[in-house]
Order: structure tokens, then sequence, then C-alpha cells
DNA sequence: GTCTATAGTGTGATAGAC
DNA sequence: GTCTATCACACTATAGAC
């Protein structure tokens, strides 16, 4: 006992991170975080000013970066081969952040709306799709681009029940996302 | 004024399922649904054994046309031309059924889990998708097909600040969807 | 930096009158 | 079929000691 010193606030993260995306942010008290880091709830509190700004904490690297990649993708042209940079650069940040963001934010949607940080990250998602989507191609294509995204979280939880690695789930996402942003071989009309 | 008759326990479900998909299940309260209704908690209770209790009415009638057309897709030849019926079948349930159960099971997926009603509901998704699959195929493919289904709930929501119609969103949903469950053109190993 | 103690509120659910 | 009243409990958050 005693081995913790000064990283009482990144193992509350930690755990915070672990019960919200398995239980859902509502259902996850503070006192259950407390009780699984052996501190007390009035503990918790030295370290974050409310509930919701363990949420913040947690999703403040991660929006920087999207910031920073919507930021690159606003200066390059609007061609293709930008577009699949885009989304190899968002494969990369979403997987680089773990699977527990990814969680979170995926069983917590109805959550999120209210929590300020949601409305964040969903004017980011909103960024990140125009510059994903070609506003002159047909609406099935539109529909196939943003979907992009939304491909590399399904492709994480998808097939629990087969006996691949995170690795092959990973690449399938990419491969997938990628085509889907590539638009069908159709001619112009 | 006392226009409802025999009707309360249709409102309490019309109600029930607008707040949950707006603001979620756990966000919502027993009172709140009260107060829409100008009925009492104690009224509530009268209807429905517990707050589960509702979901459980909600989700009963699409259960049941689930599972129907499961069992009509196993009899079926595990043909492209099946899975692309089951999508179109499958498109006009959800449809049918209005946007709200579609908000709702995408808003509170997390809360689904611990819910009675959200393992069925989900291992009844796992059905159908053993039937979109074809198991054979490249896991790129598979991904694919198992997207299906989402894409026709994503077609729903997004394009939400598009000047189109939700007619417009539903056939370009179907169409990615079927696109989705149709394979790459690829040669056979 | 962590504790005890508690305020203050809201919850799901029940009992029993009407 | 709907009501009033209430129970028992959990929650977020705060105050103040150590």
């Amino acid at each position: 006992m005693g081995e913790h010193r000064g990283d009482t606030r990144a193992r509350i993260q930690a755990v915070a991170l672990e019960l919200f995306a398995e239980q859902g942010y509502e259902k996850t008290s503070l006192r259950e975080i407390a009780e699984r880091l052996n501190v007390t709830k009035a503990a918790l509190y030295y370290h974050f000013k409310t509930k919701e700004d363990i949420v913040v904490s947690l999703f403040d690297d991660q929006l920087g970066r999207l910031d920073e990649l919507i930021t690159w993708g606003r200066e390059q042209p609007a061609t293709q081969e930008t577009r699949q940079e885009l989304v190899r650069r968002y494969a990369d940040q979403l997987y680089a952040s773990g699977p527990g963001l990814m969680r979170f934010a995926h069983e917590n949607q109805g959550t999120m709306r209210d929590l300020a940080v949601g409305e964040k990250l969903k004017s980011r998602m909103k960024g990140l799709r125009e510059l994903l989507i070609d506003p002159k191609a047909p609406l099935t294509d539109q529909l196939k681009s943003a979907m992009a995204p939304f491909t590399l979280n399904i492709a994480h939880f998808a097939f629990d029940d087969y006996d691949i690695t995170d690795e092959e789930r990973r690449a399938a996402g990419i491969a997938v996302a990628l085509e889907l942003v590539s638009g069908s071989p159709h001619t112009d009309a």
C-alpha cells in the first residue's frame, strides 16, 4: 500500500474513463469512482471541480489534436488525396487515444449532448465531415463519406466474437473508411 | 381538457419515448413524464410495473418483427439477393417504427446494455448481422456488410443541416446499405 | 492532499384513500 | 384509474478539521 504518490489525478481519470465507458456517465457515481481508488468523494473534489469536469479533462488533449487536424485539412486542396490523408490521420489520433475514449463517446452519445464538451466534440466532427465530403457529389456518396469516421469506431467494436486482433480490426476499419471517402467510380453527369 | 379516455397507457409510452430519445433514459425521471401528462407518478405505476417496463413495452412490437425477419432470412439461401432483401425489409421495419425508437436505441446504447430488453435487441442484431455477412469474404467486406444496419440509422440523423427531406435521407441510406452488403467486385482468390 | 460529516435535492417505488 | 403522502435511498457538492 501507499504505492501512489502524486498520480492521484491521473488515477481518477483512468478509473473514471473505465467506468464511464463501461456503464455510462449517468450511472457511474462519484462514490463508485472514489471507492475503486480507496479514497473519498471529497478527495475527488480536490482534483476536479465537478463530475463533468472529469469528462472535460478526458477529452482535452483529443479536442486539441482534432482542432489541429481540421486546421491542417482546411489548408489543403479539397482533393480525394487530402480526404484520404484526413482519414488516416484521424484514425491515428483515434487509436492513439486508446479504446476508452472511443467507447465513452460511442456509448454516451445521449449524455454528451448536454455536456459542454459534447457540443465541442460535435462541432469538430462536423468540421471534419465537411472536409471529407464533396458537396457536389451525389447524396449517396456524401453519405458514404460522412460514414467514414463512424466506420473506424464500429470496426473496433464489431466482430468482438471473432478471433482476430485489434490490429486487424483497425486495418479493416481504415481500409473501408478510405474506400468510403473515395467515392464510387461514377461518370460525371 | 378531459379529451383522453382509455389512452393513458399509450400517452405514457409516447411521452416517455420522446423524452428518453431526447435526453436519455437515465436523465428522464418518472416525475418529468408524469408532469408532462398532467398525471402523478403513482398513475404511471398503475400502467407499468417499473421504469424499465416502459422501455420493454416500447420495444415489444419491434422485437417481434425482428424475430420474424430473422426467421425468414434463415429460410432463404445465403445469396446476395437474400442479403439485399433483408436490408430492404429491415429498413422498412425501422422506418415504420418511426424515428423515436431508432433514436432511443442510438443515444442510449450505454444504458441498453443493462436493460434486459437491450440484451434481446443486441442478440437480434447479431442474428441479422450473421445473415448479412458472408463468412468467407475478406474481413473488409464483412465489415461493410456489418455496417449496413448502422447506415440506415446514420442516414437518418446525418445531414440534419441539409435542406432535404426524410424521404431523401431514407433513399440514400437504403442505397448505401445495399451497396455495402453487395461486396466489392473482387475476384475469387 | 485527503479526511469526516452533512447539507440539500431528487429518485424509484409503495400504501392506501377515493 | 388516478390521487396524496411518504419511504428509503442515492446523488452531487460543500464546509471545515487534520
